[in-house]
Formats: structure tokens, C-alpha cells, sequence
DNA sequence: ATTAAAAATTAACACGCGTAAAATTTTATC
DNA sequence: GATAAAATTTTACGCGTGTTAATTTTTAAT
């Protein structure tokens, strides 16, 4: 490592014995040069430590090499997991995360991607809040911007969609739920904070019409996206109303049974599906702690590697030019039983 | 909102019938002109929409108001936690913050820091993942780049230092559970991820020696950051071995906590500080869902909120070239009591 | 109204790299 | 070894903004 100081791509083009446009290119795309001179380079960048800056390269550059990822909120351990793994594949194809969070608020969603306009990304994958008047922001985004969308589906929206089939995450519990004891209530919030949550239902009323039996809706109060809080107070105020048709009570989310699970201790209710247990309680997502909660929890587990996986390769098959076969794609969940339920 | 398109400052600066130097300086710091010539711009800015290229302005800014957040594992929600509020007040101050997680990788950590050399920031917060290699690393970093420590102390490196007072964690929660109970056993990893364990496990030696109690330390098997798992077997086996001396269980942090409840739950063993209960689990941190196990569990809080605020107030300080008074701070606990002890 | 100070303008160069065209050198093919 | 193809070099301009120095205009103070 030598101190002798290279303050740009001039000086280090003129310490590798190369030209600027050549080494330009190099950082383009190192196989676009000979081996011999990508040797050279190398062999200069181990010796020099010289960094290209970034700002000046992309002033001009058409593609970035920067994509934005964004998340409705951020410590929401499921959207944690999704975005680490997203990251994970967004380095792997080469590409530079930035990762944001709009905490669950619709104005920070705007702003982030009015951040993002100027960062020139070459893609963004997006899970929208889903809240209305923000979809027209997004819609005009995604014909900016090279946009994938995941999590939540907008339809006629970016260049795709990687998500779960949140139907079928909903009709496989009821399912099961039923075929080992009574049919399940279904409990959410009033108005959810994500919109996964209204074709979760729509499915539970569907799988328990297709069954036979009534379906029974409870909503409960709270805003935001405290969920385990709302679940704990609003799915205790339910027990104690006894608003719950059955002793079977499938969350519309892992969060909310998180929060519920700690109603029914509060109430000295015993969860599970012993012969001496009170109720069964399940949930959806396979929350990364759903596993610890006590009892662990029954639920539906998103397929979160591949719904990573699937987005990050819509957009990279965007960005090559290549065509996208199937621009939208609903991935199954897979049953996970714990003892809750 | 006018349609005419605007390309650059020069354009901006015509329409709003100033020169491109003054709407430059505004762009810089809007109070650097005139109020009459702000209100001008603000009005064009109103009418036009226009976006300062950034990189374009960043190219040859000293300070490029990007500050850089970085923790070691942004899936842990108590990380998750104390990045959105550090990301929170960064805004509040009017920076552009970028967050990074080193996903409990010594090397990411290193990559990221690699990566924000080039994105010359006016700023970095860290909170190190305190691999013994890599401090070498960032105590190299802080030496070019204006860095924060935040969480995880580190001597002599970077600006200043905000984070909790890990060994006053450890005191408070020993002298609750000896006051008001038997006195504790510890539960920690054998190679804890995160170095503030150290200072807990030597806290909580010192709390019981005062007390005039006999330490006893547990220590599980199990690495990275997978801690609800680790604690859940390890605890299952350390209870089965009857390992601990006591009823009274502290833990680590309340995400082995957490671990820890779902071993007792498998193990049949009530947790609680009822008559009818067998032991007494608690934790540290205020994991924010550490309200909502079953039962909901005794901790200590982090204060998040202060710890957060302090290490930005250092950044900002010493960018803005005032005198730090005080360097390190460490933020007292404060004793969450639940049903677990 | 005069004057000094503050602010804005003009003109020009700098920053570091992308990129294009033409000229030259190197490599591969026969 | 001749030839065509590929890679590299040279030269030069462009990108959008920062920044500075000299000049002019505006504002505030007397």
C-alpha cells in the first residue's frame, strides 16, 4: 500500500499505465476491458486504494446502481425480516440498497420516494402503506421509476408484484382449524393499517361460506400500528364482552395474536389445544417470535425468501431488458402448528 | 403548477428571475438571502418543482448533510427501535439519514463503513457490533469521517459515546429480585453477541457480592443473533440439568428472556412471582415486546428516547463546531416491573 | 439625501467523471 | 507475416452545481 495520494481517476489511470477512459470503463463493468488490463487495475487498486466518487460518477450515468428499498415500517419484525432478505438480494445481484421506512406514516412515504426521484435510483422495490390517496403518488412514481411492488398488491402498478397469497394463507387455517375443533372468529382491527388485512378477511368468510358455517367477524378498536397493544386491550375488552361466537379465534395477523395471547393470560384463559385448555387461538405471517410466545403459536408462515427473491428478480429482469414472464406472483403460505391451536 | 420544464439551476434561476449563484446559496441555506429574495425562490419552487441534482451539489461540498446510521442488527427490534428514533432526530436536524444494519456480520460492518467513506457524510452514528477486528476499523474511521458511538462503548474512539449504563441496569434489577425475592442466578451466552453483556454479567457479580450473595452464572451454548432460539434450548437444558441455584432467573437481555419463558412453557414450569409460581424470569432492555409475554416480563428500560437524542445532539455539536461538554453519557435504567418477577 | 453596508449579479473556473469520435495499438486468425 | 477485429488511447466536450472575485444594485443608517 503506497501513500502516495491519488485524488482522482486521472491520477490512478496514470499509476496503472492506463488511460482515464479505460479505467472508466473498468468501473462500468470490469469485464468490459481485457483481462490483462483488468489485471493491471487490480493490481493498481490493491496498491493505491482509490475510491471513484460516486457522486460525480452518477451525475452523469444513466443507471445508478442504486435501488431504494421501502418499507411501511421498519420495526415490524415481519417487514424487518422481508427487507433484510430483499437487501440481501439486492447486494447479490451487485446493486446498492438503501433501505427506508415510512413508520407508518403516509407522508414519509411521499417524501421517501420524492427522496428517491433525486437519488436516480435504477430500481425501486416498494411494499406499500396502501393507504388511497398515496396510491396516486405511487402510480405516478412507477411510471418515473423503475418500481417493484411486493407485499401488498396495487393492481396496474410497477413492473410487478412479489407477495403472499393472502386468500389462500386464510382459507389453509380456516381449513384446519376447523377439521381439529370448533370454527374460528376472526379478529382484527377496525380500520387495519395494512391492506392485506381485507383480503385476509374476505378469504376467512369465503373458506367458512365454502364449510358451511357462519362466519364471525370481530373488530376491534385502535390505530396504528401498535398492533400487539391493540390486540392485548381490544381483544380483552372482546373476551370480556364475550364477543367471540366460538372458542377458536384466528388473528388476522401474528402481531395481534401476540397481543391477544396476553389477553387471555390476563384473564387467567388458557390457550391451546389440550383437553384442558379454553381456547385456541391462531395466527398469520409466522412473526419471527411467534415461536417464542407462550403457547407458541399456530400460524401461516410467509414464504419471505422467496417473495424476496421473486421481486428482486422482476426488477433485475426489467433492468436487463429481458421480459418479465409473470409480473405477478402470489406465493403460498405453508401451515405451521404450534400449540396455540 | 406550471408545466414549462426546468432542467437545471440555470433554468430555476431564470424563471424566478434571479442569478443562479443567489438560488444556489439559498439552496445551501435559505436564510443566507435576502427574506424578499427567499420568498421569490419559494414562490418559483411552488410554481416549478425543481430538484437540486445532489449529485451534482454533492460532488464538491465539504458537508453533504447525509449522515449515516449504522447497527449491528437491524432485525432485533430493540435495535430496530433505537435506529428509528436516532433516524427520527437526524431529520428533526435537518439531515438526510441512511440507515444500515451489518446483519451481525464483522465483515458487512466493515463494507458499510467502506461504503459511507464514499458517500462523504457530514456525519456518522454507530453503533458497533464490537467484534474485537473490527475496532482497529472504526477507530480508523472516526478519525476521518465525524462518528458518534452510540449503544456499544468504545474507549477513545469517535466523537462521543451515547448509551445505557449497562452496569446500573445490572444493580437495579439484582436489588429488586433480592429484595423481594431469592436472589438471582444469571443467564447468558457463553459468547455473547453483543459486548454490553460483559458489562452486565460483571454488574450483576458486583451487585450480588455486595449483597453478600454467591454469584451463580449460566452459561448457554449458541451463536449469532438467533437469541429467543439460544435461550430456548439452552434454558430448556440448563433448567432439565437443574443448573441454576435458585428460583430467580436474570437474564442477559429480554430477548434470551424471552427464549427462556417459552423453555419454562415446554418444561411446564409456571413463571411468576404468584404463590403458586415456580420461578421468577427477568430481563434487560424493555424489548418492545417484552409487555407482552406470557407473563408479561420484568425488565429494565432502555432509555431509547434520550439515548438516541444525546448521540445526535453530539453529532451536531461538533459539526457545527461547538465545544462537546460531555462525551459520553450513559443513560440510567429503569425498573419495569411485570408478572414475571 | 447621503453614505456605508449588505446583497445580488456577472463572469469565470473548478470538480470528477461519462462519453463520443477518431487515431492508434494490440490481439487473434489465417 | 499479412490482415481483420478488438481493445485502448487521445482529444475534447458535457454534466449540474460550488465557489470566488469584481462589479453593480439594494437596503439600512445617518
Amino acid at each position: 500500500m503506497s501513500d502516495q495520494k491519488i485524488k482522482n481517476m486521472e491520477d490512478f489511470a496514470a499509476v496503472s499505465g492506463l488511460s482515464r477512459p479505460t479505467v472508466s470503463k473498468y468501473f462500468n463493468d470490469p469485464t468490459s476491458v481485457r483481462s490483462s488490463t483488468r489485471d493491471r487495475i487490480e493490481a493498481a487498486l490493491a496498491k493505491y486504494d482509490f475510491h471513484p466518487n460516486i457522486y460525480a460518477m452518477n451525475q452523469n450515468r444513466k443507471l445508478t446502481n442504486n435501488v431504494g428499498i421501502v418499507v411501511p415500517y421498519l420495526s415490524d419484525p415481519v417487514f424487518a425480516e422481508l427487507a433484510r432478505k430483499v437487501e440481501e438480494y439486492c447486494i447479490l445481484e451487485g446493486f446498492r440498497p438503501t433501505l427506508f421506512s415510512a413508520h407508518g406514516q403516509p407522508h414519509l412515504e411521499v417524501e421517501i420516494l420524492d427522496g428517491l426521484r433525486s437519488l436516480k435510483p435504477s430500481g425501486v422495490l416498494i411494499a406499500p402503506l396502501g393507504r388511497t390517496p398515496n396510491r396516486a403518488v405511487i402510480e405516478k412514481f412507477c411510471k418515473d421509476v423503475p418500481t417493484v411492488l411486493f407485499d401488498s398488491f396495487l393492481p396496474d402498478t410497477g413492473l410487478g408484484f412479489a407477495g403472499s397469497n393472502n386468500p389462500q394463507f386464510a382459507h389453509l387455517i380456516v381449513d384446519y382449524l376447523c377439521r381439529t375443533g370448533e370454527h374460528p372468529s376472526f379478529l382484527e382491527m377496525r380500520t387495519p393499517a395494512n391492506p392485506n388485512a381485507n383480503r385476509r378477511r374476505q378469504a376467512y368468510i369465503e373458506a367458512m361460506e365454502n364449510l358451511g358455517f357462519e362466519p364471525s367477524i370481530v373488530k376491534i378498536d385502535g390505530e396504528g400500528w401498535a398492533f400487539e397493544e391493540i390486540g392485548r386491550s381490544g381483544g380483552g375488552k372482546a373476551l370480556l364482552e364475550k364477543q367471540f361466537a366460538t372458542n377458536t379465534i384466528l388473528c388476522s395477523n401474528d402481531r395481534l395474536a401476540i397481543g391477544f395471547l396476553t389477553a387471555c393470560y390476563e384473564n387467567q384463559i388458557r390457550v391451546g389445544r389440550g383437553p384442558d385448555c379454553d381456547i385456541r387461538v391462531a395466527g398469520m405471517d409466522d412473526h419471527p417470535f411467534s415461536r417464542f410466545t407462550c403457547p407458541p403459536l399456530t400460524t401461516v408462515a410467509q414464504d419471505f425468501e422467496a417473495v424476496a427473491k421473486e421481486a428482486v428478480s422482476i426488477l433485475v429482469a426489467s433492468i436487463e431488458g429481458r421480459e418479465i414472464s409473470k409480473p405477478s406472483t402470489f406465493f403460498d403460505g405453508r401451515l405451521v402448528m404450534r400449540e396455540s391451536a
